[in-house]
DNA sequence: AGCACGCCGACT
DNA sequence: GTCGGCGTGCTC
């Protein structure tokens, strides 16, 4: 007997009835498994004779090798290219219907296709932990009719013209896909131009997902959410329990919850009744997985609202130069959202010249100066500066000596609270010498760090506040809440701190904002860095005066007639971006190139080089000349955690070629002799290139 | 990735 | 005489 052909439509049906019409095991069907395994492709494996054959998209457990592992059935085979007998059954059919359906299921074999990684892994990736170990996708029924929605609801702001016409723009486009880019700058009401949209959405009984980044998951965002519409809100991000997020995946698959809000995995969640995809902070590169299966979830967004005939709508007050590239390409409608909701007006941004300039631990006496006069008049002032610890390096003035870190190339940063040396690169940690161990002179703190900072304001305003908020200040769970909420209260007048504080939060009194160095992001190696900085400044210049008072914003720099510094200043981020992609277009650089870079490390500095060279042998064979490659190199800090790392970019200027390209070679890169000297991982679209 | 098998050093 | 080091090879 030949496969039924309704097997093929196995993805659209429910529980698979069809059975084989005798028990001889050479008519069972072959199916194709998904095992969570680093090898490409699908294993087969035989339906079980006196049972349901499994349908495509439910889980199976199977024998691999000597061990029982969870796969997924992807396709019902015609036959196999292995003997009949080296095909193993399966123990057992985990769903009676499919646990993903066919589109979303198609969308992570896209996904693991395009960046070269294994198909199993990649559909590991989207399952909850619970259902990747093969417990039966059900609530339990304590999870049932979770948090209820709220009884006062469609209250809120009323839009303004352009929040309107925002909402107008993606409503023309219900169930059907279009990617729009909504740029606002801070302040502006993004929020509310989902919320809007999300209610638009629930009353034509849609699901509505919101993408978001870590940092920007906070209580208040979800809480605003829940406040707002009428349906259950489920929340996916990382700290949740095992527990909880099996009940979140769960009830957006249900169609239960109305509104999913997760991070970039909340990608892969299954929905009963898709509607609208909203990917906040669009630019952020947190939505990059950068180990492991390094997706883009805001790349997948769009593919799945294509897969689904969804509007995808693109938020952010710094878009990603990719994403005015595809809006520049008619690819995605721009909405723009240019007042700020209330009627504030922008800060003005300006740059303090350090040049010969006395710092007093990383301050200028002119932005001390406006500190004054902002505290006076009862404005709070927040200070930004991207490095914690005290200081960056402990330094022998006398000889030169520095505290290195002995796993890195790296200086270790001096935790004076802790009065440990750290090194934030690969997290190890111990007592400072004494005294210099080469010269035994006194040992120095040398640069500034958030704790420093600290320490300088409360000597310099000792009558006001300070609160310092980074990785170190709110390790313990609950602590950064705590903060927040006294910051608000007015309590501190002073903030200062890391990205953690720069990202998301409303301070209304906040009205003066520092950037404390911006030369850091000039000077990077990476390509991406000025466009991080541009995107810092304009969050941190967010921060301020988004109450009544005009905020005013300094930031201090050793190279203010920077062009792109200047364009920034000048004509906003917008005018800076213009600059920056003619940059990106003249280099060849994303997004008007498509980039790969190969990783090795070990723990010696020749095997990644080796491996790379052997691999550069091998990309150079395909003799296609529209893919360049640029290596191997060293990795920019070669020595990390006790390992040597080196690179191989690998540049095209149409995405497809490249893709051909590593198709073909990534097969055979994992039989190269040196590859088992090395630990090897390739990157598609990297979002950096360290 | 696991988890085998397989072939050479210090112990009851 | 064995226990165990990790090199090499396979998993439908």
């Amino acid at each position: 007997m030949t496969r039924p052909d309704s097997m093929a439509a196995g993805l659209q049906c429910g529980i698979m009835t069809s059975q084989p019409t005798s028990q001889n095991s050479d008519t069972l069907p072959i199916l194709q498994v998904a095992v969570p395994v680093p090898l490409p492709g699908c294993f087969d494996y035989l339906a079980l004779a006196d049972a349901p054959v499994p349908v495509v998209g439910a889980r199976v457990r199977v024998m691999f090798g000597r061990r029982k592992l969870v796969g997924m059935v992807m396709t019902h085979g015609r036959g196999s290219e292995l003997p009949q007998s080296r095909i193993k059954p399966i123990l057992e059919v985990l769903d009676s219907s499919p646990l993903i359906d066919a589109s979303l299921l198609g969308l992570l074999q896209w996904a693991a296709d395009y960046y070269q990684y294994p198909l199993g892994e990649v559909i590991a990736s989207a399952l909850p932990k619970t259902l990747r170990q093969g417990q039966p996708a059900e609530l339990k029924p304590r999870h049932r009719g979770l948090p209820a929605p709220c009884e006062s609801l469609g209250s809120g702001p009323a839009l303004n013209a352009e929040q309107q016409q925002a909402v107008a723009a993606v409503s023309s486009h219900w169930g059907r896909f279009q990617g729009f880019l909504l740029e606002g700058i801070t302040g502006s009401g993004k929020t509310e131009v989902y919320l809007h949209l999300a209610q638009a959405a629930l009353a034509q009984g849609k699901q509505v997902l919101v993408l978001v980044p870590e940092i920007a998951l906070t209580p208040q965002l979800v809480a605003r959410f829940r406040e707002r519409l009428p349906t259950p809100v489920a929340v996916m991000h990382s700290a949740l329990s095992d527990g909880d997020r099996h009940c979140a995946w769960l009830l957006a698959r249900s169609g239960e919850a109305g509104v999913i809000i997760g991070t970039r995995s909340a990608v892969f969640v299954p929905w009963a009744r898709p509607g609208l995809i909203i990917v906040d902070e669009e630019h952020d590169p947190s939505l990059k997985q950068h180990e492991g299966f390094r997706y883009h979830a805001r790349d997948l967004a769009m593919l799945r609202g294509h897969r689904e005939s969804v509007p995808v709508l693109l938020g952010s007050a710094t878009p990603s130069l990719e994403s005015l590239a595809n809006v520049q390409r008619g690819q995605y409608q721009r909405v723009r959202l240019p007042a700020r909701a209330g009627g504030a007006e922008l800060p003005r941004i300006e740059l303090l010249d350090l040049r010969r300039r006395f710092l007093d631990e990383g301050l200028a006496e002119p932005l001390l100066e406006r500190m004054q006069k902002h505290l006076q008049q009862q404005g709070q002032v927040l200070l930004f500066l991207n490095r914690r610890g005290f200081a960056p390096a402990l330094l022998c003035h006398d000889c030169g000596w520095v505290a290195d870190c002995r796993r890195c190339d790296a200086r270790m940063t001096w935790h004076a609270r802790a009065a440990r040396l750290r090194c934030h690169h690969c997290g190890y940690e111990c007592s400072p010498p004494p005294r210099c161990p080469a010269c035994d002179s006194a040992l120095a703190p040398q640069g500034e760090g958030t704790q420093r900072i600290e320490a300088a304001l409360q000597r310099h305003f000792p009558d006001y506040p300070v609160v310092r908020i980074d990785r170190d200040s709110t390790s313990r769970k609950g602590s950064l809440e705590d903060a927040l909420a006294e910051i608000r209260s007015g309590h501190y007048r002073i903030l200062v701190g890391t990205q953690m504080l720069a990202k998301g939060h409303d301070f209304p009194d906040v009205t003066l904002a520092a950037v404390l160095d911006a030369d850091q992001g000039l000077f990077s190696s990476d390509f991406r860095a000025i466009e991080r900085l541009a995107q810092t400044i304009v969050q941190v210049a967010g921060r301020a005066g988004r109450g009544e008072r005009r905020g005013e914003v300094m930031v201090q720099t050793h190279q203010p007639d920077h062009p792109l510094l200047r364009s920034l200043i000048a004509g906003g981020y917008a005018r800076f971006a213009e600059v920056l992609l003619e940059e990106r277009r003249m280099a060849q650089l994303p997004p008007y190139a498509s980039l790969a870079l190969l990783r090795a490390e070990a723990t010696e500095a020749h095997w990644p080089q080796a491996f790379l060279s052997e691999a550069y042998q091998l990309l150079a064979a395909q003799g296609d000349a529209r893919v360049q490659l640029w290596g191997p190199a060293p990795a920019p800090m070669e020595r990390r955690a006790g390992r040597y790392r080196a690179q191989l970019l690998i540049q095209a200027e149409q995405r497809a070629p490249l893709q051909a390209v590593l198709r073909q070679c990534l097969p055979q890169l994992g039989t190269l002799e040196t590859a088992r000297r090395v630990r090897w991982s390739l990157d598609v679209d990297p979002a950096d290139l360290h």
